[in-house]
DNA sequence: GAGCATACCTACTCGTGCGTAGGGTTACGC
DNA sequence: GCGTAACCCTACGCACGAGTAGGTATGCTC
């Protein structure tokens, strides 16, 4: 008369995967701190011991989170950008990658990297991602300035790749918040102000505040 | 025999804006979670029903700081911008402005930001603040555009006009974790990458991808 | 079909930190 | 000098949520 058990028995791999899912959502909804263990477990389908028996900690969760997601984005990226590209080529492809995959896993991705900028453990983690990113971009406007016989400062060149990968993110972000838009319309508009903006740099063209 | 008070008693506006200094210092170390009520009494020299008394729960304090902050960093770019210069030069105003208070205001400022991000209750007055900006920006170039005779689509407007703050913010969380770094310089950058890519775009130069 | 590992649960402990009750002390008006 | 209001404290209640103890059922191997 027993009606058997109401869940399935499900190996190790699928049920962290499950978990995984369930912990971006969470986490990404509620924010590090204020998300609940308890909330997790429930919307994973499982109770809340198993969550520390395959995960381990709240922050091993959520580092874990940060880690599959992060893998994720970067497979994204890495295939478009093939080096034997003209930069701006390897540009446009690359932006294109990644606006499709935030336009993919909105969800999880921008809510995850909100999160993890504000809290301690997480920011390294997350600066260390950014600082990869950074040094792609700084590397591949090198390229193409070396390219036309002309040299810039490595510092100058990383602030500006600073500042076109913090542009990005923050269309990402709009993207995420924005259900209706269009990845690849985000990535040409992006790809307007970056390379115009960096187009006219490579030229050698630089603005000089006003003398006055 | 008595020492007398060890502590000065005074006047409110006085131990407000004590409060308000110490929750931004405790805020922005610790995050919104993890800073606790007592560490920010203490920081402030002062017991935890004082606050309480003066500046209400712990979220209407993070509220308080919220809006102090904002209020001093609009202040400080409000008179920067003179409607009646050309574009360029309120862009720069407006740009020196902005990274001056940050250099000011490091500690407050960026990571006050930084957390605001990720919380609810907080990311909504937060992007009401940066959407005054985007709005701003955007009517700045569209000002410019119609000078020339020219239009563009809002929206299109709008988007670029995120970009620019966002990578604007990205390098102010740059200035913010670089002690040694220029303010004025780092408005230089920034002017350079938001400018030129901006003058292009105002001059009808637009960028289209390509068709493989 | 006995033994064992793995999947899974209910029901707790315990620390932490928000918010408050209730009372003391200094200044200031009159 | 005396009331009153503002300033300020020590010490607690209480909820919430991380992490665990200890036990049950199911499938797999031989």
């Amino acid at each position: 008369m027993s009606t058997g058990p109401a869940f399935k028995r499900l190996p190790r791999a699928v049920r962290e995967q499950q978990m995984l899912d369930a912990a971006v959502k969470v986490f990404s909804r509620r924010g590090f701190h204020a998300a609940s263990m308890d909330e997790i477990a429930e919307d994973a389908g499982i109770s809340k011991p198993m969550v520390y028996a395959y995960l381990g900690t709240k922050e091993e969760l959520f580092v874990a989170c940060l880690h599959r997601e992060g893998t994720r984005m970067m497979q994204a990226i890495a295939g478009a950008a093939a080096p034997d590209l003209p930069a701006d080529e390897r540009l446009w492809r690359g932006l294109r990658a990644f606006f499709g995959f935030v336009g993919a896993y909105r969800d999880g991705w921008a809510v995850l990297y909100r999160q993890a900028r504000g809290e301690q453990p997480f920011a390294t983690e997350l600066a260390t991602m950014r600082a990869r990113l950074v040094e792609v971009v700084a590397g591949m406007l090198d390229h193409a300035l070396r390219a036309e016989g002309r040299e810039v400062a490595g510092a100058d060149l990383e602030v500006v790749a600073y500042a076109l990968v913090g542009a990005t993110e923050s269309l990402a972000d709009w993207l995420a918040d924005h259900p209706e838009a269009d990845a690849e319309k985000t990535a040409t508009r992006m790809m307007n102000v970056a390379w115009l903006g960096a187009g006219q740099l490579l030229s050698g063209v630089t603005w000089c505040p006003p003398t006055d």
